[in-house]
DNA sequence: CCTACCGATCGGTAGG
DNA sequence: CCTACCGATCGGTAGG
């Protein structure tokens, strides 16, 4: 593996979990085993790595995009259902991701306003305009105010994953999960559907 | 108005805005008027002011929480309008509350936990409770995992209102709300009544 | 990719 | 509440 991954690697890690401001590139030269101005040698100052870091995660979701557009074939509950997969898929699969992107929007709003524009208003766009029309055609509530209703379940995906991963404690026992992150996936999703579709 | 009571206000401020670790002492004292080491006099370390900032939040909220048991006196979605109102009022009356707790749970976990171990926990094991009597009495849905449920409300809010401040101009224009405050409000009161009670 | 080093700034202390 | 100052650490540079 590349040093210059290795180093992307250790610093995503790091900047998701303790902010990129919090991070020192010591920190990252000590994990990857060099010294701390080699890092200046392949990327050409902090702010860059941290915007490699930053643009590396964007790309990764650039990816998933394509998979949801796809779902759109699917009638309303079955695309509901795989779009939600997919999002949450995502920020499972490495919770570090929530936890970077929502340090990001508090410390640079300004920045990341310009990447969403990029990288999320394509696809919020396309998801909230499915829903208005599936409103205007009946098959979901009445009162849905679909752009919101859309940002507000990536925020309360991407806010629970961030925060409540280590607030999973709290929580009582429970017979019917693996886990306490399957747990929450289940609530959310659920919270989701309901909230969107009419009663059947 | 006291100096420590200025010192208190001016860091509540910058550390809800950049978190604990990136504000300076410097410029809390800048913002206040006087020079550093005389925060030093007020407060042991800067350790001990993030304390005394993090327990003045949980503190007004512990103040609130009362007002939430009051409600229980009224029938189902009369409660629940009124918790839910309290908990939204509560971090928009100062937005700055959700920014603070967010970060601190990301940045200090086991500390976090043991403050929501005394301040939420009790007042989640109530709420938590109350709705699984009501689902047990067929008023709410069965499907319902009430912890996870309370949980996954308060973290929607904290989180909207956290990030989603920022990212309001992402939204396109509106003619029913005031402001995209009002906007969030309304549709995670929405969202949150509805996947909880069955359909009238 | 390294050693050696820089100015700036951090939280904190001494002493009044 | 101030001035004066400390050791530690930060991101970054020079030069090889």
């Amino acid at each position: 593996m590349s040093a210059r991954h290795q180093i992307l690697e250790a610093a995503t890690r790091q900047m998701a979990a303790r902010g990129a401001d919090a991070t020192t590139l010591q920190a990252i030269a000590d994990e990857v085993g060099i010294r701390k101005p080699s890092i200046l040698y392949h990327f050409e100052s902090k702010d860059a790595l941290r915007v490699a870091v930053l643009e590396d995660l964007l790309a990764r979701w650039g990816e998933v995009m394509p998979r949801l557009f796809l779902a759109t074939s699917r009638d309303g509950v079955g695309r509901f259902e795989a779009v939600m997969a997919e999002l949450i898929g995502f920020f499972t699969s490495d919770p570090n991701r929530a936890r970077l992107l929502v340090r990001e929007m508090m410390d640079r709003p300004d920045e990341m306003r310009a990447y969403l524009g990029r990288f999320v208003q394509p696809w919020l766009d396309v998801v909230a305009g499915q829903i208005a029309r599936d409103r205007d055609a009946g098959s979901t509530r009445a009162e849905v105010d679909p752009e919101a209703y859309v940002l507000t379940v990536v925020c309360m995906t991407l806010g629970c994953l961030a925060t409540l991963e280590d607030l999973g404690p709290v929580l009582g026992p429970d017979d019917t999960h693996d886990t306490p992150h399957t747990r929450w996936a289940a609530e959310i999703t659920r919270m989701a559907r309901v909230s969107l579709f009419k009663e059947s």
